[in-house]
Order: structure tokens, then sequence, then C-alpha cells
DNA sequence: CTGAAAGCGCTAACAC
DNA sequence: GTGTTAGCGCTTTCAG
């Protein structure tokens, strides 16, 4: 392995000096070469196989051309997965690299992984949490351009993206109303996070629409997992007028709650249609009938983010804030059907 | 947000020279200061919050800290995140940073990655895929420290990690042995990969180790879905004399069988007993009963990997390549029992 | 139009 | 023991 060529080393073989040599191969703008002294500049650097070295050229410039992603948990979450290859597909794109750091949510180590990115002079800093929350996010990102990803900063005034959750829930209302449904039960999350509230003020905004009267026995609250989801799904069922339809906080619930459903000897999608939330990859498509459900927008959302930080980094840096919403796609597969007559 | 300290600002604080700063600063090895002037300092540093420029260090050590994870698929398995997140681990405890490429398993991609890498002078790389197989690293990276995760490499030599598949396959059929079973099916997966071979050999190690005799009968090949681990089971239970247990290539496929059970009458464990391989969050815990099934080490191969990477390019570069086999731990839950009299 | 030279912030010889 | 200095490879004035 020989030595990488040095810009002085194709200054030399085109017969030039180095600062025509930079100055021809970063394309500088008002910069007038001849014709042929570019050419000849090109073509000795394609022939030595020169590459400049980006350390040196940052230590000059001040910019890295990377960007440091933190984020407080990227292993545990399907969906992790598909936010960072957004942001690291996005970053590609525009020649940057994306440094990687998992906090675990503590706060420790959160600061240090800020400074460390800092330390490195990272152009920008996605900041992301895993799922849909508030986050107080850490000054230290002050001095730098940041957007937080799939969460809302409670602090500071950064851009942001989350996943449009009231307009997800009308998609999936909205499907369930178009199939002829008109008692349609929500089998909500009790924690209180920003997906649940979004989630159930799409529900009911979308049955005030259609003229419906909203009817508090038909939102259930349980945990939002399988159990949950079954527990939630019995006591729909046992109310004096059970619903026709069943809107799930998530997948995890849509599943307990077809297990309910086979319990009772419902059929789905004949007796009950049912709709989840998330699309996740072994449940969703898994389920018989499959589920439909609304997608979670992350890899939109990983792009995203990036593009706006690219933005912010090349554009004078006082942006105002702003929140993104990012579309829920609705994805129709077997689960819903006309209402029973 | 005031211009960051550079050691000439420390140097000038403590009334010294900029390489006495350095010194202490890096703890070199056989410098002596003198105390009072290490702790001098020491608190200008600390009073100034300095912090030392990697890019500049980089520039003259030729070490940059940094090292680059390029993978095929971080996105659609669940699994990857595990991986990354055991190198991204590693690294940050050794004080190095990750850079993450995904190359989406596209060759042109992959090129332009390690060389994007290389430009970047990273200290080494690691290259991994998203399952188990055979691949071809890029030559490139023959002027780099590199290790290759959960694949082996079939050019060049260099470290790999990859699950134990035959340990853990063995571990598996152990166990069905342990409850009384002599008569144990394999479901095994059409596909000719790595994964597959080693879990077929594990299986049939294990029953010769307990003088069970070969039944061919007893191995069948599905896709390693939910639908092939149906058509295996079905298989399987159409036998004239049916086993008493199923190991199932994975979980997923574990998952037909479970329905393939069902719909015969067969309980699980009661009369028949199936243990699963992958431990998939969504799949192995929520079966009812809960699925005994075998783990993949992926956070243990990627902190493996880094820890091996950081060996090799602070000692010797010129290491014989090794193959590194992980342990699969078996993990006990509900799905196995004695076999039915 | 092109080249010489001054740094970017740091480390490591090498003087003192 | 401690300070001076020469680069690392590049960009960018500023002369020519």
């Amino acid at each position: 392995m020989m030595q990488k060529p040095r810009i002085k080393d194709v200054a030399a073989r085109a017969g030039v000096g180095v600062s025509t040599v930079s100055v021809v191969l970063n394309n500088v703008e008002g910069a007038r070469v001849s014709p042929e002294t570019r050419e000849r500049i090109l073509s000795a650097a394609r022939a030595l196989g020169y590459t400049s070295n980006p350390i040196a050229r940052s230590l000059r410039t001040r910019r890295t051309q990377t960007i440091g992603f933190v984020g407080d948990d990227i292993a545990t979450t399907p969906f992790a997965g598909r936010m960072i290859q957004g942001a690291q597909d996005a970053a590609w794109q525009a020649g940057y690299l994306l440094f990687l750091v998992n906090t675990g949510g503590e706060h420790a180590l959160e600061r240090h992984a800020v400074r460390a990115l800092l330390d490195r002079r990272v152009d920008g800093v996605i900041y992301a949490t895993m799922y849909h929350r508030h986050v107080e996010i850490p000054e230290m990102l002050g001095d730098v351009s940041t957007v937080v990803l799939d969460a809302c900063p409670t602090n500071g005034s950064v851009p942001y993206v989350v996943p449009d959750e009231r307009g997800g829930a009308a998609a999936a209302v909205g499907e369930l109303l178009r199939a002829g449904h008109r008692r349609i039960g929500f089998a909500t999350e009790s924690l209180e996070v920003p997906a649940a509230s979004g989630r159930l003020a799409g529900y009911h905004e979308t049955l005030a629409a259609a003229r419906i009267p909203a009817d508090p026995e038909l939102v259930v609250a349980e945990h939002g997992d399988t159990t949950g989801g079954y527990r939630a799904a019995t006591r729909l069922f046992d109310l004096g007028e059970r619903p026709t339809a069943i809107f799930c906080y998530n997948d995890r619930m849509a599943m307990g709650c077809y297990r309910a459903a086979a319990e009772r000897g419902l059929r789905i999608p004949y007796d009950l249609s049912v709709v989840g939330y998330d699309d996740q990859d072994l449940i969703a498509p898994e389920l018989s009938p499959a589920l439909t459900t609304v997608a979670l927008p992350h890899y939109e959302m990983g792009t995203w983010a990036v593009r706006r930080l690219l933005e912010l980094i090349r554009d004078d840096p006082e942006q105002s804030a702003q929140g993104h919403l990012m579309p829920c796609p609705l994805v129709r597969r077997d689960s819903v059907g006309p209402p029973p007559r």
C-alpha cells in the first residue's frame, strides 16, 4: 500500500501551484483558470488517484461534513433502525457521514456524548428518541445546529419532527366509517403519551365530523400490549351494544383484540372489523386475517430531520423553531369489512 | 457562545509553553514535568474548559479515534440494531466514535462507502452483514484494519465473528433430550445458508452423541417463515410415527408449527414440545405457551468485533486471521415438556 | 490567471 | 524540566 498522494503531488505533476489545484478541485466559484490548466490538473489528480484529506480540510474550513446522531436506544425497537437508516441515507446523499451514539437514555452519558460530538466538530446533530414523546434537550446543543427527531423538545427552540398521530387516527377511523361502521370502539393506551392523546383526538374529530355522537363507553384504556388489547376488547364486547369495529392504539393491542374476538367466536372481518397502528413487521402482516393498520413514518422522519438539519447548517443559523408532522399512511389489509347486519 | 479555547490559551494562562501542555494533557509516558507545573496546567485547562481539538490532533497523529461500520441493511431486521449497539457501546467505551454507513447490499455503494471511510481516515472498519453468510469483502479494506461481523469472509484474511449455530442447535436438542424425547424432528430452512447447515450439524451430532440413530424422515426442509414452519410441522405430523418434539430452524417456523399443532389438537408442551431459534422479541415471548428458543448473540458479536478491531489497530497490524464462534444461549420458556406416554 | 505564503490546532523532535 | 519550532494537508488571501 503506497502512500496516499497529497495535493502537493498533484500540483507537481500538473506543473502548477497547490492553490490552483485546490481551486480547481473544489470548483471554486469566481475563479478563472484556463481550461487547459484545469484539464491538466484534473488528469493529474485522476492519474494519482488523489482524494483530498477531509481532516486537513476540516482543520482549515471548520466544517467536517459529519453529523452526530444521538439516540436513546437504537437496539430494542425495530423502528429505530428505520429512523437511523433514513437519517443515514439522507446524510450520505448530501456527502455527510453520520456519527452514531447511543445513550441508553442515561442523562450523564448523554451529556458526555454531546460533548464528544461537539469536540469532534460535527456540523450538526440529530437528537432522537425512539418513540414520540416530550424531551428536554441538553443545553450544550445550543452551540450547534440541531434537530429533534421523533420527540417534542420542551426547551430551546429547534425544529423537530413527529408522526402525525392525529391524522393517522383519522385515516384509520375514516376507513372504518367508509366501510359503514357507526359504532367504533377505541382501545387506547393508558399511559399519557403524545401518541395516545393525538390518536384519541383524531378518533374524536373524525367521528364528530361524521356527526356521530361521542360515546365515552367506547373508549377504553389499557396497557399498550397484547394483554392490554385483550382486556380492552373484552370490555368493549361486554358493552350493552357492542361496537362493530375497534380501532386499536397499536398492533400489539390489536393482536390481543384478535385473541379476544376468537374466544367469543367473533370472526374478523365479518363480525368485527379492527384496525391497528404501527404496522409492525412481525405482527400486522402475519396475523390472520392480515391487519389493516397505520404505518409510522420512521424512515421519512429520519430523512426529513437531516434535510432540515442541512438547511440549518447551510443557511442562516437563526431559524424560527418549527415542528413538522409527518403523515402516517393507512395500510389496507384484510381486517376491515362492512358491519354485520 | 464564545470561541473554544486553544492549547495556546491554556499555555498562556499557565505561563508555560504549548508543548508542556500537550505533554501533560496527553499523559505522555516518559515525560517528567514538575508536579506543580502539571497542576497549574491542569487547573488552567479546567478553568478555560479546554478540550483538545481532535481534528488538529488527527492531522498530526494520523489516528482519528473513529471506526467505520459498514452494514448492508441496518433497518429491516431487529437484530441489526443489537449488533450496532454492541459495536457502538464497545467503541464508546474505548473512546472511539462510530461512523455508520448503510449500503443496502449494493456493491457500488459499498465501494463508495469504504472509500469515503478511508478518506476520512478511520482507524479501522467493521464490515457487517445482517445475517450470517459468506461474503467477499471489498479489497480496498486491505489498506486498513478490518473485522467482519456476522459473516465469513471468502477472501482476504481478517478476523470475523459469527454465531455458533452448531452449539446453539446442540443446546436446543440437548434440552429436548433431557426432557426425555427420543424422536425429535428438525424443521429446517431449505436455503443453503451457513446457519442452516450449522444447525443441522448440531442436531445430528447431538443425536449421535446420545446414540440415537439418525432418521432422515425427521429432517424436513421448507421456507424459513411461518408458512414454511406450518408445512414442515404438517409433514412431520403425517409421519408413521410422529416426533414428540420439533426443533425449528427459527422462531417464525416455530410459530407456524404452533398453528399446525393447534389444528391437530396437539397441545404444547403436553402432546408436543417445540424449540425455536433466534429469540425474536415479538414472537418467542408472545406465543402461548412462550417459546423455548436459542438466542442469537448479536450484541455480543458487535462488542467482540470492535474489541478485536481495537487490538488490530493498537498491536502489530499483521495478525493471522481467525474466526470466532459466539455462543448462542438457550432461552428456556414453556414449550418443552416430557414426551407424551 | 497563477503561485507563494500564512495559518487552522496540535504533537513531537530538539534545543536550552 | 520546559520552551521553540517544524510540520500534518489543506484553503485562502494576496502579490505577481
